[in-house]
RNA sequence: GGGCCUCUAGCUCAACUGGCAGAGCAGCGGACUUUUAAUCCGCGGGUUGUGGGUUCGAUCCCCACGGGGCCCA
């Protein structure tokens, strides 16, 4: 939706208000610093849309009243939390003699006459009933009240516990005060805001939708366990890099950045490994980061440009044990933040990510699949004849090489099918040019693609620990980066120098937070992320 | 990158074949001491995303641009 004008008149604008005609563009500045300041207030007051122009003027009422709308702070004696869980076997009609100060944003208002009812919610969305009554505040603030308060305004009231007549908790105020005055308008309670508006102003969408609200605390609650799940393992989490002279660890197109002090072009990480390697060098041996990576790609329902990852690294482990590992990551956030481990979706599904999860072996899940046998060793020519068979499209597959090929019959004929948690194992070497070869199958690499609803969640490795293959490998990279790949990594010295003092035989894994967010509760990357980035509104 | 859909009041949405731009909620004034999307009486609120074009007349048709969404690559 458009924003409702900013407040900053236009020149010509002004210009007619003032009597002056619009002229050049610097005889006008002047004219609009010659402008006197209350025919800019009137100006600006009428480019707000009605409902802000009587807010403010509410705001310039009380300020002249001496009431502060804006108090420093005000008396909170309790939360709506505590309210409810201390007194939620109070009788309907009954009252106490617990007097208590709470506070909350106005959800809903009732005016009738001489007793008025509001509901004020805290930041979980519970709410609160505050009850005023001419009997009990008096004729001027219960007048004041009326007058002054508007829906979206912290208010904060004073009274006993009481439940209504209609069995609603309630606080029978004897006093109340304006906590904090909203100038704009809360959106219609009643029907959910736009998807624009729900990721520009995703205050909003907090106020208005439980959904989003629970979003936030499911999210955190996900990344603790995520933490607690390592602590308890005997992992250290560290922070690396975000500014990086040479990207690595992924293929992606960087952002790019200066640096003014070593007059010095940066770009921002596209990963975490090659840094969380080199801390196993130096001993860290079980070791993790959760943090945000910049990739400079497109942008969809799946994809963001700045997303959360996890990688992790444990010497003396291969990628089974990795594998292990991220099943039991995962399923312990399930348990932790929903208390099972058959987790309902947006759409009320359920979804079952408990028990051993399917290993399941990409040459052979595509052979069976196919009724006959594929292998590394498959020439080009029959894996083409089976894609064309099969009418699958690979105009628009970059470099394609054998290996290519058949990950994209895999992903027609069985990834795209994968609904329920499932390991994906042993790739084609030449589409995973970074990870070691497999210790008994030729041509393929000993690396897992975590399959969650029909997309990939994760991946992970027995690493590749040879710095001689490891600079072979960079160095093939390096030669298509010269040919103009965009995504391909550079031979990156400093790390190759560091595995030259051997890293110890080791499993590794990463996965997008987001996605993980997004298979354990069904919603799009763009309701996982609290603010993602979005297009400047022009 | 291509195709399709969409942008109207603070919010969510209508508006027939091109003919005075409307509703609900929200707002303003009034009534009401138990409301729960209260009810009743009355009243405001619009650069129909932006800029062009066609037309006697454009929210509607055409073109360009911008925002958002969906599908394909």
């Amino acid at each position: 939706m458009p924003e409702p004008i900013d407040p900053t008149p236009a020149r010509d604008v002004t210009a007619d208000v003032t009597g002056a005609a619009p002229e050049t563009a610097a005889a006008s500045a002047v004219d609009q610093d010659a402008v006197d300041q209350d025919a800019l207030d009137a100006e600006v007051l009428e480019a707000d849309p009605e409902q802000v122009r009587v807010r403010k003027e509410k705001r310039e009422r009380l300020l002249e009243a001496g009431r502060e709308p804006y108090p420093v702070a005000v008396p909170v004696t309790t939360t709506i939390t505590q309210v409810r869980a201390t007194h939620a076997d109070l009788e309907t009609g009954a009252e106490t003699d617990d007097v208590v100060g709470v506070a909350g944003r106005v959800m809903h208002l009732r005016n009738t006459g001489k007793l008025c009812f509001v509901s004020i919610a805290d930041g979980d969305g519970l709410t609160l009933q505050v009850m005023l009554s001419l009997a009990e505040v008096g004729a001027e603030r219960l007048a004041d009240f009326k007058a002054d308060v508007d829906l979206g305004d912290f208010l904060f009231a004073h009274g006993r516990v009481v439940r209504s007549r209609r069995g609603e908790l309630s606080i029978m105020a004897d006093s109340w005060q304006l906590a904090a005055k909203a100038l704009r308008p809360l959106p219609t309670l009643h029907k959910e805001t736009s998807e624009e508006t729900r990721v520009r102003r995703r205050y909003l969408d907090l106020i208005a939708r439980p959904e989003a609200r629970r979003m936030v605390r499911v999210r955190a609650g996900v990344v603790r366990s995520l933490r607690e799940s390592f602590h308890r393992r005997g992992y250290v989490e560290v922070e690396t890099p975000i500014l990086q002279s040479q990207p690595g660890g992924a293929s992606a197109r960087p952002f790019r950045t200066h640096m003014n002090a070593f007059d010095a072009d940066l770009s921002l990480r596209i990963a975490t490994e090659l840094y969380l390697k080199q801390a196993v060098v130096g001993g860290v041996e079980r070791v993790f980061e959760i943090g945000r990576q910049f990739r400079n790609e497109g942008v969809d329902s799946s994809h963001s440009p700045e997303f959360s990852s996890l990688e992790a690294y444990q010497a003396w482990t291969d990628y089974r044990g990795i594998a292990t590992l991220t099943r039991e990551l995962i399923q312990e956030a399930a348990l932790s933040v929903f208390d099972t481990t058959e987790v309902t979706l947006a759409d009320g599904s359920p979804y079952d990510i408990g028990g051993e999860w399917p290993w399941l072996s990409l040459y052979g899940s595509v052979s069976d699949a196919l009724g006959e046998e594929i292998t590394a060793q498959t020439p080009m020519a029959t894996l083409l004849a089976v894609a064309q068979r099969l009418d699958i499209d690979l105009d628009g597959v970059r470099a394609l090489t054998p290996g290519k090929v058949v990950e994209e019959i895999f992903e027609h004929l069985v990834g795209d099918h994968l609904v329920a948690p499932t390991f994906v194992h042993d790739y084609p070497v030449d589409t995973s040019p970074l990870v070691r070869a497999h210790r008994s199958t030729p041509g393929v690499v000993e690396k897992w693609d975590l399959y969650v609803r029909g997309f990939e969640l994760g991946t992970g490795y027995s690493e590749l620990v040879d710095p001689v293959v490891q600079r072979e490998r960079f160095e093939a990279q390096a030669l298509l980066a010269a040919a103009g790949d965009p995504e391909a990594m550079r031979v990156d010295e400093d790390f190759l120098r560091a595995v030259e003092h051997a890293l110890p035989p080791m499993g590794g894994m990463g996965m997008g937070i987001d996605r993980l967010l997004m298979a354990l509760t069904g919603l799009g990357i763009r309701e996982t992320i609290l603010f993602p980035l979005v297009r400047p509104q022009a």
